[in-house]
DNA sequence: TCAAACAATATGAAAAATCATATATTATTC
DNA sequence: GAATAATATATGATTTTTCATATTGTTTGA
């Protein structure tokens, strides 16, 4: 028997893919996320609706576009996610009065203790992750993380396969690759 | 003037999420990624089919469920993606002799050419990367997310906040939180 | 060796995401 | 102080994604 091909393990395959920054990257924030996933849905609570609560816990009153780009959601979803939250009785829409363009984002009652509530949560869960993970291993992990984030906010790394006249990098996109 | 509500850098907030580990995971992979996707639409490839051509270049003949753990991708998704992808001439499908539920996926040459010149690019923009990823920081992250992968695929950290008997932890999710 | 359990893929219907663009408002500039 | 450009949000139409489950094939074990 000289190939196994039908190997279940996705990441013990050799090659470009399980070495590839990219992939590591997209490959641990979507096992590391499932986990907590879980407990997000057992709250009754969707993916993005979480993350918005979580954003709002930082910075409650921020605007459609501001909670966008936090929360990692192109703008037209995130206005449709704040409709559904807002008739869910999670959140408020209130129009600025300096400029009337902008809606601002608050937590209810509700919404408010149910973010804090998961937020506790996902401190619990962040702790029991970094923990499992021996060595100084957890300890580096976020300052690369951090790092590596900054750098892309500023100017991108002279990447140029494109040909393109690099316009500014638009919006968050998926992840992997 | 002592507050500054629509600040735009989603990051320079402080607070819970920028310092939390799956948001920063989260939101490294797409902030990288979105780099790369640039190139990866300029050679008219969607990210998924992108994806795809990647894991076939390491596996060629997988099959769709096993891609599909790969890709980071749910099944029935997968399915469909491979269709598209036959229908544009860059992968077959062939029934497995063996066990005829299976289906095996292959690279067609043209398929094999591009995978093999996207791989390249992607090699180059990870070099960008790294080399862009001032002081240790590069070399100490893919050790890092490969432990926490690991560790992940292994058994969950003892969580249990949902006081759920800890069915196996399914699939791959999205990212963040 | 048959039935029940399991596994791999496909598919219909529903929900959600995306894209381009409309709308409304504010900034700029001439 | 118009006209023009830019910004913030919303929305229609299309495409994706998801979820549950159907279908087909395989394994197990009584």
């Amino acid at each position: 028997m000289v190939s196994r091909p039908q190997d279940n393990d996705p990441t013990d395959t050799p090659g470009f893919v399980s070495d590839y920054l990219l992939y590591l990257l997209a490959a641990a924030s979507d096992a590391a996320s499932a986990q907590f996933h879980q407990t997000v849905r057992a709250a009754g609570l969707r993916v993005p609706e979480w993350r918005v609560l979580a954003c709002l816990t930082d910075s409650d009153g921020a605007m459609i576009t501001h909670l966008a780009a936090l929360a990692l959601v192109e703008q037209s979803r995130l206005t449709r996610i704040i409709v559904q939250m807002e008739e869910r009785g999670l959140v408020t829409r209130q129009g600025d009065d300096a400029d009337k363009r902008r809606v601002r984002v608050h937590l209810t009652q509700d919404g408010r203790a149910l973010a804090s509530d998961m937020v506790a949560q996902a401190r619990l869960h962040e702790i029991a992750l970094m923990r499992a993970l021996s060595g100084g291993d957890g300890a580096r992990l976020k300052p690369a993380l951090r790092s590596l984030l900054q750098m892309l906010e500023q100017g991108a790394p002279s990447m140029d396969t494109t040909a393109t006249p690099q316009k500014a990098a638009s919006q968050a996109e998926q992840n992997m690759d």
